[in-house]
DNA sequence: CCAAACTCGGACACATCTTGTCCGAGAAAA
DNA sequence: TTTTCTCGGACAAGATGTGTCCGAGTTTGG
């Protein structure tokens, strides 16, 4: 492992998402079930850490672990039906960013809770954009990605990644 | 101080960010300059602590400090020219929540740096999210906010609120 | 003009969470 | 049956957010 997150900024999200997208992108192009410890060479990460967010994928039915010695991870379903908020969620958890606290029923002037059948208006807001942003992250497809990637680094890339994880390591 | 946040999920974004949008807009109906420690028991938040979310706000230049005897913090804008996501980058960063770590570079099978031109499709996805996400904040300004409590508090709420930061304390 | 009181501002600890690592349980193959 | 390889969850360390404190600066009053 060479360097951590550069983030400056607070908003932040799980690193281990990046790794799991990446993951499933190249498990676009195999059949046979990949190890944890090759997918972490191949993109040269902690193979300890990798291997937990490869377990959150598991839990939430996104790929099906097989053990025994010629086990590993596959895709459970068909890659365009896998969005990316998919991963998304099963990694970093399906909870919203923001948490209304409801601060408005404290304090001298706390309005009394049987005046506050709707939300806040603050929590109102925060909610419309979290909703966007998963609408955002739900129209996009692993398959989508394995298209994109297809594209930009030519279609052969692909096609050597399937068949370095299927050659037995150096 | 009673409780601190339930969020149960990862992907979060700093609780005072909530403190800080409240505060601006009960600091919508007052004109005279309110001390951080009269905002903090209206809200009944440590005041120590809101202190710094003021001191960003005031860093960001969206609200004035006044020192003194009489002094406090004012709204510098019009509450129309103030959009939520404004308040969000000045307490929690401008940085966006994802940032590409270049996973595509590293490993056996890195792809060249001249082969980079264009940013990863995963960056992309995620960058394109969080455009929406900002976009929708963008959208509700701290006066549409303050109009959204008086329709649901009664416009009698932030006049009481108005009339107690005046007030000299209890 | 001077002193006092009240304010903000930044520097200092504590708690929580993310990150990273390890070893044991279980299953397939030989 | 034994061996080997895999996943799975439990265990520390670093980083970040949270919370607190005291000093610098300014306005008010005498």
């Amino acid at each position: 492992m060479i360097g951590g997150l550069i983030t400056v900024g607070r908003v932040k999200m799980s690193g281990g998402v990046e790794w799991a997208l990446h993951c499933c992108v190249v498990l676009t192009s195999v059949e046979e079930p990949v190890p944890a410890t090759r997918l972490a060479e191949l993109h040269d990460v902690s193979a300890s850490y990798l291997a937990k967010q490869l377990q959150a994928l598991s839990r939430a039915g996104l790929v099906r672990s097989v053990q025994g010695k010629a086990g590993g991870y596959v895709l459970t379903r068909e890659p365009a039906s896998i969005t990316v908020l998919d991963v998304v969620e099963a990694v970093d958890g399906p909870s919203p960013a923001f948490t209304c606290t409801e601060i408005r029923q404290r304090g001298p002037l706390a309005t009394p809770a049987e005046a506050c059948t709707t939300p806040c208006p603050i929590a109102r807001v925060m909610g419309g954009a979290d909703a966007a942003w998963r609408e955002a992250l739900r129209t996009v497809s692993i398959a989508d990605l394995a298209q994109d990637v297809a594209s930009t680094s030519g279609p052969t890339a692909l096609a050597r990644v399937s068949a370095w994880l299927t050659t037995p390591q150096t």
